[in-house]
DNA sequence: CCCGGGCTAGGGTGTTCGCCCTATAGGCAG
DNA sequence: CTGCCTATAGGGCGAACACCCTAGCCCGGG
């Protein structure tokens, strides 16, 4: 059998780093990758086709959730292992209709990936304990909790495009970050908003950090 | 001259793992410790005496901040070094009045590491690009104890116009729920913008956030 | 096979922003 | 008294936004 390829996305440097020490330990397997933020992520997730990645939510031009959806939706036969700082439950459901295979967080997290790899690589799934205790609590729960002001109305175009304006990107820098028209990007955000029912661009930032597109 | 003894407290093995490997490749750099909270920083550096401290700031029992301040209280000839994921202008200066020497973001760390401790054991400082402007815009302020990036180095009135900028009102609204003119609204506006070095609505919004001036 | 949704792109129009400038009036400290 | 800060107000200008419209292209579902 062949090694085992492992995608690393994270926006901090030193986490890379850090995984990349913690994974190179381990007999067939092989990091065949960092991306910086989610975009690069779904890139090299495309050209490089990997068995793994482990992915960080908060990421700047494409957060992790979408970075996520796009990688699973393409590419079945890669696991997606979540590892963030946040114990949301929200959250933990959100990366889990997203397709993601396991979920762990930053402060647990140095023993547990090989281990959590492993479940993956065996077809399971691996989620830190706490989040665990989540799903046994509260199992399909999450379908309740939906409405039309959730990110999941918008498209993924959309959803991109709303992050790059929370971060302060103009219709110019947007189009230039997509690769697409200003008029495309304008057309975008216009529909977004009209469909949030949002009228300035402080509504979208405010949406954006309470729906964890961006941070504050 | 022997070697640099480096201490490392982060509450992440992730960033400690990638931390040793960013230093182990120095030449006579050593790591003669981790500690993973504040508590055990502080006892490690008062028991190893280390040169250099690389220190977190958000770590559970003692937060990094207060550890720095009895580092630096009591071992004169250990320099700390901030690291920390959170670009928070307040937190710039807190950490300098608690005597760390250089700051830097995690999300810029890998490659000025490095640099960072070079400097500090020629006595100087290092600090993040942005933290550096903050330095440079208000010489010698940090020193008085303010913050030039707080809420407090704005007028009351200014302070009322970024709240409503935030909540989503324009500069008519603004000025229509101050009972002023659309053009002295403008000039707040514009004065606020100029003294936080902020250029974009986005910016305002996330500064207002960041600042507990309104709710995402 | 057609329909709908999503992405793309452009035209056009009025409003708002970001930032430059000046200027007056009041208050408070040196 | 004399600055300095604050709040007030205005002129002007280029850029960006908010929102309206049309329209082609591709793709998947009925």
């Amino acid at each position: 059998m062949s090694d085992v390829r492992i995608l690393i996305a994270d926006d901090h440097e030193l986490i890379r780093k850090g995984l990349r020490t913690a994974l190179d330990g381990h007999e067939g397997w092989t990091v065949c990758g960092e991306a910086k933020n989610g975009r690069e992520a779904v890139q090299m997730a495309n050209a490089t086709r990997p068995d793994i990645v482990i992915m960080d939510l908060t990421m700047p031009e494409l957060n992790g959730l979408d970075a996520t959806r796009r990688i699973c939706r393409d590419l079945p036969n890669t696991h997606v292992l979540i590892l963030t700082m946040h114990d949301s439950e929200q959250l933990i459901h959100e990366v889990l209709s997203a397709g993601a295979k396991g979920y762990i967080l930053k402060s647990d997290a140095g023993s547990n990936i090989p281990t959590a790899i492993g479940r993956l690589l065996e077809g399971h799934t691996f989620f830190t304990s706490a989040a665990e205790e989540l799903l046994l609590k509260a199992p399909g729960a999450f379908r309740s909790g939906r409405d039309d002001m959730s990110p999941e109305s918008l498209t993924p175009r959309e959803r991109e495009i709303i992050q790059l304006i929370a971060e302060g990107n103009s219709n110019k820098e947007v189009a230039s970050a997509l690769g697409i028209s200003v008029k495309t990007a304008d057309t975008h955000r216009t529909n977004l908003m009209r469909k949030l029912a949002i009228h300035s661009v402080s509504e979208i930032v405010r949406y954006a950090i309470r729906n964890k597109m961006i941070q504050a």
